[in-house]
DNA sequence: GCAAGGTC
């Protein structure tokens, strides 16, 4: 008389048992997987946590040759279930044989329903005994107790449903894969695989989508009034109300009629309270895109870093939809580990409080809490914890955002003033932070005080000047990474868990690129995309995932019979597949021709120049074993040079060695290394070929300001050691222009930093026209909040 | 060597 129960996974075995035995289960291990045995109502259970999907499917062993199989028949082929995590097989086998009870109580969900299913089907084969369900959506003792006392029948709809999924992706995912891979490759040389699949496919759908929008753009130019007053010997600017105003006509003659004006009347005023409130608790999606909007962790590093903080037990499990917290969540208990260090103030502040009330979100996955700490730690303990980068600031924010989510709102004053001057209308608004509230806690959104002058209506003002500003409209973004996740979110891309790795699958596949937060498509992954929008657009569109999506919703429902949904979801698959293979030749030579392109350009790349041996092209080899130069007559021509051990090289094209008129190469960001030389800093023409980047005049001698970089350091420095130094930003890629500053004749300087846009301007701490342009540029950064 | 979904 034994009760075999399998869970999803250990932990909620462990559980379970503990709930179910009231304190008193025995760990066991059959076959290596951990087992817990207790008696209840007088019969022995068994509880076995399995480790999420223990089955998988694939194709039949002689399907998986590529080069012997037309992609096609895999639209015609079954593919087979095969158990995947052996030691669960036969340890459900085990635990079944002396079964009277088997009760699946995996998540209730589709895949929990699905994965109870691939226990049954193993148990099966050895007992004959009742199959049930347990059915709870939280892992708490009424509802635990609750489903194991009305256990109710295994939905097979669900489970179904399911199973129809992985075969209809499986089936899409390896026909197309093979096809595109296979057909590309006849005409240029793949690195890796081609691939499609319902999820990765549409994801990088939508960065293909805004590509598309980016390099569609077309900017218009517009202009905008601008009006710089003076209320109570205070600056502030106003806008006017036209905004953007795309007739040059119009704003000429709005801003004719202003020039000369030089007063004008606080016409209104309003003084508004505005609240911001707390952030509601993380769930899965909300942590990642905060993670990479506020840190710049990608989804998948923030993912990895949760699921080890949540193992070394300082937060909560990390996968859940949630984001409200059950009416029984102890706060209190939480915070206490708070009251010292980092954070204490508030903790103190939330532990004073009779009651504590978190901004709860609306979303009840059933599954987990949203993601909290459970214990306090400092840097050091979570760094030894967990050894990856970044570790800490996912920990700082999951504490801050669990904190900030049970502080009061923020409170501002919003000031807005309408101002009329010869009857236009202006307004300034500006605002003031009154109560911190959880903005305190918070650094990731800090908003600036905005200040206007404390004026009444009908006060009369200054015009210092009316600005008629030519603009231009700019084009949409890249997107964010948060941005992606959202997306996909919204149209049903991936799971909570799974959404990530997609992001991960495109940049393996070398389809996108992050460059800072953004998304970048590569050329691969653009005529990709466009090969397929143009032979089966539903493949690049979240379209194709819905599509699966509502036939297996009707499997669910037991609208619709499994074949059937797998018959018509397969004749779908054939049928985009059939389009693409109208296509054939157009995709082949677009991607072929960019594939090859791209290895061209990787090629040219290393190109170092002639060889002064044989004529024939030098170039870089490198190898994991090493590199150096080598020519591409090899092996006729034996011809080669030493590089560098390490540091990344870059060809410069624009210099030439003055000695033996072979490349230079720049090692790293730290030196040159000359072809056949050597390192240019011990080379007594180093001077000669590097002469100081002069800037322009010194400022206190006659001599001229050159750049100094160091290892650590860089700066402005006088040429004739005058002793005048001045700073240079210290992030971002520095260049000199050729563009002189009108006002000391300085040279401009270049700054790239990453994902932000270039700066150029005049770097000069002693010219006038710099100062006033620095002075304009806050003034606009005000004026644009 | 193909997908996506669980979990470790």
């Amino acid at each position: 008389m034994t009760t075999v129960v399998f869970t999803e996974k250990n932990k909620a075995a462990a559980q379970i048992s503990n709930i179910l035995a009231g304190g008193s289960a025995r760990r066991t291990i059959v076959d290596g997987v951990p087992v817990y045995e207790f008696q209840r109502n007088g019969v022995p259970w068994k509880v076995m946590g399995l480790a999420g999907h223990i089955m998988g499917y694939d194709y039949p062993e002689e399907f998986s040759n590529w080069r012997d199989v037309d992609p096609a028949m895999l639209l015609d082929t079954e593919p087979i279930k095969k158990v995947t995590k052996t030691q669960f097989g036969s340890a459900i086998l085990k635990l079944s044989k002396d079964a009277d009870l088997l009760v699946l109580a995996c998540d209730f969900d589709r895949e929990g329903e699905n994965i109870g299913f691939e226990a049954k089907s193993i148990a099966e084969k050895v007992s004959g005994s009742t199959v049930k369900r347990a059915r709870f959506s939280s892992l708490s003792k009424s509802e635990i107790d609750k489903a194991f006392t009305d256990l109710v029948e295994p939905d097979e709809n669900m489970a179904m449903s399911a199973e129809a999924r992985q075969i209809l992706d499986l089936k899409m995912g390896a026909a197309f894969t093979r096809f595109v891979t296979l057909s590309v490759r006849e005409r240029a040389r793949t690195k890796g695989v081609l691939s499609i699949g319902p999820c990765q496919t549409p994801t990088c759908g939508f960065v293909y989508e805004r590509e598309l929008a980016i390099r569609k753009f077309d900017p218009k130019d517009f202009w905008k009034i601008e009006g710089i007053f003076n209320g109570k010997g205070t600056d502030f600017t106003g806008a006017h109300r036209g905004g953007h105003i795309y007739e040059k006509e119009k704003a000429d003659a709005i801003f004719s009629k202003l020039k000369n004006c030089r007063t004008a009347v606080v016409s209104k005023k309003t003084v508004k309270e505005m609240k911001t409130n707390p952030p509601f608790p993380l769930n899965t999606n909300e942590f990642l895109k905060r993670s990479s909007k506020y840190l710049g962790v990608s989804p998948e590093q923030a993912l990895e870093i949760a699921e080890q903080l949540y193992l070394s037990g300082f937060t909560s499990y990390p996968r859940t939809e949630t984001n409200k917290y059950a009416d029984d969540m102890d706060f209190k208990k939480i915070l206490k580990g708070f009251t010292r260090g980092d954070y204490q103030d508030f903790a103190m502040l939330l532990l004073s409080q009779d009651k504590i009330t978190p901004r709860n979100g609306k979303k009840d996955g059933h599954d987990h809490p949203p993601i909290h700490p459970i214990k306090a730690g400092s840097r050091a303990e979570v760094e030894k914890a967990v050894k990856m980068p970044r570790a800490w600031d996912v920990y700082d924010l999951i504490v801050r955002h669990f904190i900030a989510n049970l502080l009061p709102e923020a409170i501002f004053e919003k000031t807005r003033f309408e101002i009329t001057a010869e009857g236009e209308l202006f307004d300034s608004t500006g605002s003031v932070q009154k109560s911190a509230g959880w903005l305190a806690v918070y650094p990731f959104e800090k908003p600036q005080d905005k200040l206007l002058p404390l004026l009444e209506e009908k006060d009369v003002i200054d015009v210092k000047k009316i600005n008629n500003i030519k603009s231009q409209t700019t084009p949409p973004k890249r997107l964010t990474e948060a941005e992606l996740l959202t997306l996909m979110d919204k149209h049903g891309i991936g799971t909570k868990a799974t959404a990530p790795s997609h992001i991960e699958t495109n940049k393996k596949r070398g389809y996108f690129e992050t460059k800072g937060k953004t998304i970048a498509i590569m050329d691969t992954g653009f005529t990709l995309m466009d090969a397929l929008n143009s032979s089966v657009p539903i493949l690049v569109k979240p379209d194709i995932r819905s599509r699966i999506e509502s036939l297996i919703q009707e499997v669910e429902d037991g609208t619709k019979k499994f074949p059937l949904a797998l018959e018509e979801g397969t004749t779908l698959i054939k049928e985009m597949y059939s389009h693409l293979l109208k296509n054939r030749e157009l995709m082949v030579s677009q991607i072929a021709g960019t594939i090859t392109d791209e290895a061209v350009a990787a090629d040219k790349k290393n190109h170092v120049g002639t060889c002064p041996e044989c004529g024939r092209m030098l170039r870089m080899v490198i190898t994991d074993k090493g590199r150096f130069v080598g020519c591409t007559g090899y092996p006729q021509c034996k011809n080669t040079y030493p590089l560098p051990k390490a540091g990344a090289l870059a060809v410069q094209r624009s210099r030439k060695c003055k000695k033996d008129g072979i490349a230079v190469i720049k090692v790293g960001n730290k030196y040159f290394w000359s072809v056949g030389i050597g390192p240019c800093f011990s080379c007594e023409k180093e001077k000669e070929c590097f002469p100081p980047e002069v800037i322009g005049p010194c400022p206190s001698c006659d001599g001229q300001m050159f750049l100094i970089a160091t290892k650590d350091s860089r700066f402005l420095g006088c040429t004739k050691r005058c002793g005048h130094t001045q700073s240079v930003p210290k992030k971002g890629r520095l260049t000199v222009t050729d563009k002189v500053c009108e006002g000391c004749g300085w040279h401009f300087i270049r700054v790239k930093e990453q994902g932000k846009d270039a700066k150029e301007y005049c770097a000069n701490r002693k010219c006038e026209a710099a100062a006033a342009a620095r002075k304009d540029a806050i003034r606009k950064a005000r004026t644009r909040e």
